[in-house]
Order: C-alpha cells, then structure tokens, then sequence
DNA sequence: AAGTTCCGCAACCGCGTCGCG
DNA sequence: TCGCGACGCGGTTGCGGAACT
C-alpha cells in the first residue's frame, strides 16, 4: 500500500474541472434514486458520469448535499472553529463534526482565507495591549472590533448560486417518488453547457429565467407533473 | 477604460485507512 | 494474512471575480 499506488482511475478518461448542471442532476438523481439508509455510495457508473468516484464525493460532500449550509459563517461559528482547531489543530473533518451543515473543506478555506489572519492580528493586539500598561479595553472588547471588521471583509458565497441550489433541492425534496429511469438521464446532457458554478459564469447561470426553465424542462421530462401542470409548463417552455 | 494584482473558493492530488474477498 | 479497491482526509492548486492602479 501507499506509495506506487495506482491511481483511483484512469485519469485519461475521466472528465475534470468545474462540474455542470447536467453532472449534477445525475449525481443528485443517483442519490435519490438509491437507498441512502443503506448509504451506497457513489453510483457514478450507474448514471454513466465520467467522473472520478472521488470528484462525485467531494462534489456531493461540499456542494450538493441539501443540509449544506451556505452562505457566511456567523461569528459564534468562526469562535467554534477557533476554539476547536485550539483542541484538533487542523483535524477539519473533525471540526466540521462539531458545525452542523458546514464541510471540511469549507472550513479549512474559512481558516485559511480567514480565521488565521484574525488570529495573527489578535496575538498582535494581545502583545499590544500586555505591553502598554495603559490600555483599559478588555480583550473580549478589542476582538470583537477585529470580529466585525473580518466578518465585513468577508465575502459570501455567490447568493445566486445558492438559489440555483436551493431551487434545485426544492424541487428534489418536493417530488417525493421517484419515478426516475436512470437510463434517461442522458438527454440532460443538452444542458451540459450550463456550469453550477455561476461564481464563475454568471451570465450563463445566474438567468433566473434559465434556471426555473431548466427545471420545468426536467420536471416534464422526468414526468413528475398533472397534464394541467404540463400544459402550463409546456407553454413555459416556448418562451 | 484597461491592465495588473490580490483574494476566495471549488476542485484536484496523494497518502493513510478500512473493508472485503 | 494478504492484496486490492474504495473511502476519507488534509494539503495544494488554479480559475475567476474584486480591488486597485
């Protein structure tokens, strides 16, 4: 084991970098359409992704997961992770189990983008304050002014692809069979072009209009509508 | 307005561990 | 017990947008 290992697969035929609308659909789709109590993991294969095995966990684990927190963390957040990498150090899945709906990764972006340069500031203010006998401010006082500084520095996640993923997920959740042939899935491919990372194209993405589009598209296909719903929908589509 | 630099985050990589045959 | 494949984890990288000049 571990060094000349071979690789997980064969890096040749499998697709990387940024995952698309339609890769995600079939990811999600495999979840829903598996025994989750069981936790089969990724049947990457059975919906012909041609994705690593490990790219369709770390997508799943980091962005698709529906009780996924996004957004900012909140400040008792940012002193959870500092008090607890104190106690772990950078044991982040560790961590992450102590911050419900927030992922290893995430946190160790947070930390390193973040949390760390908070710290370095605090010690220095911490010298600061022990070296100047005159400073009357109480340490809690002074790191909270550097809490809220940080916390405005800090940039969200893009809040328009978080309702890209929440809409998704809202329409997941809300269809509670699952009549999905895996073997249709391929269709959704004509959507390939769409990126889910809107961060990074959002003129392609972040078109509500698209978005909710896309959704009735895959709501007829996957024949989850009434025939009224159809009919309504069907004139959506001509838009 | 255009070019450059900085920053944040998603995704990849490599290694350790686990579980099964 | 051994070998292998899959999973899990932490470190790192590269892209794209924001900020700055």
């Amino acid at each position: 084991m571990g060094k000349g290992r071979t690789a997980c697969c064969d890096k040749s035929k499998v697709k990387k970098g940024p995952w698309t609308t339609s890769e995600d659909l079939k990811l999600v789709l495999s979840y829903k359409n598996m025994d989750m109590a069981i936790g089969v993991p990724f049947l990457n294969k059975l919906v012909r992704l041609l994705r690593c095995g490990k790219s369709c966990r770390l997508r799943w684990i980091n962005y698709l997961r529906p009780d996924v927190k996004r957004g900012n963390f909140t400040p008792q957040e940012e002193d959870t992770i500092i008090n607890l990498h104190r106690a772990f150090g950078n044991r982040w899945s560790k961590i992450a189990s102590h911050l419900p709906g927030r992922t290893d990764n995430e946190i160790k972006n947070v930390w390193n983008t973040h949390l760390k340069k908070r710290l370095v500031v605090m010690k220095k203010e911490e010298y600061n304050s022990s070296s100047s006998s005159t400073s009357t401010s109480s340490h809690q006082g002074q790191y909270m002014d550097n809490n809220s500084t940080t916390l405005e520095s800090f940039s969200p996640t893009s809040s328009k692809a978080n309702d890209q993923v929440m809409d998704f997920w809202e329409y997941m959740l809300d269809t509670s069979s699952t009549p999905t042939s895996i073997n249709n899935l391929d269709h959704l491919d004509s959507y390939s072009n769409l990126d889910t990372t809107s961060e990074h194209h959002p003129q392609q993405l972040v078109d509500e209009f698209e978005c909710q589009k896309w959704l009735t598209y895959l709501e007829i296909e996957l024949g989850l509508t009434t025939n009224n719903q159809q009919d309504h929908q069907n004139n959506f589509m001509q838009l």
